[in-house]
DNA sequence: CCATCTTTGTGCACACGTTCACAAACGCAT
DNA sequence: ATGCGTTTGTGAACGTGTGCACAAAGATGG
């Protein structure tokens, strides 16, 4: 079985129509960007391997898409097939990163440095991509001064000076969910225009900041609704039959459940998990 | 600016038609589905805050999306709302994570104990809504036997006895990109029916079993895209009048670019990262 | 009980994304 | 040159997702 939409996890504000006056400006479609990296990476594998041509049934096959839309996406981005060849792999290879400015240096600033951010210093997908560590930077004297990756992790307070220095225009977030939206403040107020977050927040930019969302806890409920699904539960026994009741009976049934204050469900559910806070999802992962 | 699409890292196979058919089969789109966890984290807060109700504009100013297709998402779990009032904070909440299944336990297991594996252990956020790290795993005898988050850290070998013991259907792949395929098929074979692959491969597992991907440098590259567009860079200088040029001009282009090897571009794309195998991305991270 | 105000639930139109299917283009052998 | 097999590039059909805008439903106050 394969689950569905290609995408799901990132890209905090849905507003395709924004999105699509920024990429559809010369033609590409916010979807095709997305699949591009992929692209880009079996590429880089079949270069490595000295492939000189591959196919759009092979490469797709190694992307795990499918071939028209392969060539579709391609067909965006100007005709670099040959007919009853395929593509050129190394020329491919180029014109792809080209298209996603990976021909160019970016570097990227990662505040909060628990384990997530440590992760990321250390991820090699970062540097091997024209991505590079500018800074770690951390609010926590415990860990400012530390070494990750090895760089040295900095103050915050450097932030400014860092980003304007360095001409940093990417920042990542790995702080715990309260504080994000705070750093967020101070990335754009010192110039970075786009922001990674893996804090579980929802952040609030100013035009012209673009903000990508990465959320580990959303991708394990969706596995889990799918998983249900397969087990062949209804979603659960529950006190239902008055929900989907049309009429006044759910009136009535809508009525009963405020002046109960929620009701057995709803105490049903507050126990449920461990008693924890949930906004503090990362508070135990980064120190700062 | 707000990037478009409200999706993009995940699902690694791209087959609406089977999503479709299984999350479907009672209605909710997948579409829908993935932005559930959104909801339900607002309305948590919510819920700590002991707000009573809430109505679908201030829900969806908190979760980051717009009322009317909040009130279509809620429309396909049935009519929770009061009209006039609401949305009972409560109710919902309990509502929503029957829907996805969290109100019930899901043992988890996670397979390669390198930061990610680690901060990944330590995420507040599996333990808070129903996840339960049954087992950490890895390979490498360094690792095996260390603690992570209050958890030993076992040899892959037990992997097979943990899985049936704690019937765990859900596994985090958190391996370098080689073992990754090698992993998962032993999870698969294991019984687990639901795979969170953070690793930068494409999995290839039976029918029956998810995939769900989390690629961290693919968003990365996604917003370097857009970075380049803000920079009002044409994505390069590039030698590509020809490229769009139709007819015999691209065909013969296309003829000296394979007799060359790739070309001069190709050579420039080569040389433009660091010289390091791009699929070697997590070895850093992982030991094992 | 009626009038008014608020907010939901949804029909509808449109935009976006995916897939099919095929003609045009190319390499190659004869 | 010509014909054959292969593979691209894309027009067109379809399905999904989004957002508008409004009627229906309930709350509230007189």
């Amino acid at each position: 079985m394969a689950i569905g939409r290609p995408s799901s996890s990132s890209s905090q504000t849905p507003d395709p129509g924004a999105a699509r006056r920024t990429s559809r400006a010369r033609g590409i479609p916010e979807a095709t960007v997305a699949r591009l990296p992929l692209y880009l990476r079996a590429l880089t594998a079949l270069s490595e391997r000295s492939v000189p041509t591959v196919s759009s049934e092979e490469l797709a096959a190694a992307a795990g898409v499918n071939s028209a839309k392969l060539r579709k996406d391609f067909s965006y981005l100007g005709s670099y097939g040959t007919r009853g060849v395929g593509y050129d792999v190394e020329y491919l290879v180029y014109q792809i990163s080209r298209e996603l400015g990976l021909t160019q240096d970016w570097p990227v600033v990662i505040v909060g440095i628990g384990n997530l951010g440590h992760a990321l210093a250390n991820y090699g997908g970062f540097a091997s991509r024209g991505f590079r560590v500018a800074a770690l930077l951390d609010a926590d004297p415990n860990v400012v001064g530390t070494a990750a990756a090895g760089l040295p992790v900095r103050h915050m307070d450097e932030l400014e000076a860092i980003v304007a220095a360095q001409h940093v225009s990417i920042g990542v977030i790995t702080t715990p969910p309260g504080a994000a939206q705070q750093v967020c403040d101070r990335l754009v107020e010192a110039g970075v225009t786009s922001i990674l977050n893996f804090a579980p927040t929802v952040l609030t930019v100013p035009d012209g900041v673009d903000v990508r969302k990465v959320d580990l806890s959303i991708e394990l409920q969706i596995l889990a609704f799918h998983e249900q699904r397969k087990a062949g539960d209804e979603p659960a026994a529950g006190d239902s039959v008055l929900d989907r009741a049309p009429g006044p009976v759910r009136a009535a049934a809508a009525k009963l459940r405020r002046a109960a204050g929620g009701g057995k469900a709803a105490e049903q559910a507050k126990s449920a998990p461990t008693g924890k806070g949930p906004e503090d999802d990362l508070s135990a992962v980064m120190p700062a």
